[in-house]
DNA sequence: TTTATATATGCTAATATACGCATATAAGCA
DNA sequence: TGCTTATATGCGTATATTAGCATATATAAA
């Protein structure tokens, strides 16, 4: 898909743009978001596999729930993550992409 | 073009990406890119057009020259600015057209 | 109700970031 | 050389961010 190149930056859009990106600028949301491009998982799943503490995660989940870049669901006790912005995806996935033919 | 999705993630690669994104990740570096989508300006030039102090914008060419987002060419006194990463071009400019469409 | 498990959150310290002032540097011109 | 214009940069301040500890909350099971 081709996109107008020269669609006006309001401040509305400039504020949801730089803050969609600096949600990504962080390694660790990143390798989260990452995790999370295949499938749901766990708060603890997260932190084992990536090895980090559970209250990071925690913490970083909810900092990008806030802005809708991850959804939950719950099941008994376990929460369980998914990505809830296609749109971020294809951001990630086209930088990470980028970054692996460099 | 349709990417891989499962591309590994290795630490440069996570590097390089958080890089990018954070350097986008704020409203002034964006700013100054967007102004740069069709043609090269000087700092003064894009200091006024933007209505930002020229220490500012220096400060932040400066800081998206040294990760190669921006490059400069001088013409006597004056230095002339313009994108330097077609990659991270499309990446604002896709954003910038999601946030245009929500 | 008590206990165990999973997750969320308040708080703090360490670190990073953005901005602007003042000044340095660089190029051109008188 | 001295002056002017354009840009860069050192420094300080204000603010934001990140991570982790300790603890709170929520759910389920005994």
């Amino acid at each position: 898909m081709k996109y107008d190149t020269h669609l006006e930056l309001t401040d509305e859009r400039l504020t949801h743009v730089s803050q969609i990106f600096k949600a990504l600028g962080d390694p660790t949301r990143i390798r989260i978001l990452h995790l999370l491009l295949d499938k749901e998982y766990s708060v603890n799943e997260i932190a084992e596999k990536l090895e980090m503490h559970q209250s990071t995660v925690s913490h970083q989940l909810s900092s990008m729930k806030k802005i809708r870049l991850v959804k939950s669901r719950r099941e008994g006790t376990t929460i369980y993550y998914s990505h809830d912005d296609k749109h971020v995806i294809d951001l990630l996935t086209e930088a990470i992409n980028h970054a692996c033919h460099n």
